[in-house]
DNA sequence: CCTACAAGCTTCAGTGGGTAGAGGTTCAAG
DNA sequence: CTTGAACCTCTACCCACTGAAGCTTGTAGG
């Protein structure tokens, strides 16, 4: 029986993350103990591991939870997994190509800034004028 | 004497984000008519075209919020607005590091899928076990 | 058995950067 | 003078947590 504490350090979380995973429940309520406090299971354990591990290849807690119902049922097919996965592998190639765009246009800021005063800073000058701006980027954040 | 949609239609703002940014002092309170309408002039039309185009590449609101400082006064040297925008260009950098490692691992995961039952998915197993994966990644989202 | 104190508990608030909606008022054209 | 689009304020919501206040429990040492 593992304490939360435990858990967090097992899969390098934190302890109010798992809190906040089991309150929208996305992690089942753990058994306690006659205080009140939780204790895990190695199962609960590798769930957790799930979680984070998708977590951290950017799936959102949405697509984690239709994952974990796939996992649970083994005889179902394959190809919804798949499919979840091909949709964050296009939003990740697609955050790729904004995030280089992005880039080109802050090199060619920075690069360009000579160094002067503000009146004629080529950073503040691109920032004002935004018809020299090379790439459209309607989009914006993330 | 602009109205505020004019103003959201003129730079591609949302209404509320134009009110939004005023009430978190990005934007000075314009001027009203007699009935309490906001009332904006050509300058500030400006200033919130810097901050829309500062935004669409990645600038958090914090840093429009020191470049727009800047930009009003002219004598001071360059150098601070250079910083800040090198700083965006090292973050997106790194931004595009971690994506792109997430897209081989997901290309990976992805690719060897057979399509066969979830049982022995290759998806959820590469979830499942965190000691196939090939990088760290430590943070994630964004 | 008693005491420390680390670690647990709940609840609420805040992050960034907006977005949506309710419910009411104002402006301008016809 | 009427209509209706556009404006107003205010509140709550999004994601995925994170931090803190204030209290209780579990455990190790004496």
């Amino acid at each position: 029986m593992l304490t939360i504490g435990t858990l967090a350090r097992r899969t390098g979380t934190k302890v109010q993350t798992i809190r906040y995973y089991e309150q929208i429940g996305l992690l089942p309520e753990p058994g306690r103990t006659a205080g009140g406090q939780r204790r895990y299971s190695e199962d609960e354990l590798d769930r957790l591991a799930f979680v984070r591990h998708s977590r951290q290849l950017g799936f959102p807690l949405d697509a984690i939870r239709e994952l974990l119902e796939l996992a649970d049922y083994p005889h179902k097919p394959c190809t919804a997994a798949d499919k979840i996965a091909q949709r964050q592998l296009q939003q990740v190639e697609q955050r790729i190509a904004r995030l280089e765009a992005l880039r080109a246009e802050l090199e060619r800021m920075v690069h360009e800034c000579n160094g002067s005063n503000t009146a004629d800073c080529r950073v503040l000058e691109v920032l004002r004028d935004h018809s020299e701006c090379l790439t459209d980027h309607d989009e914006i954040g993330s």
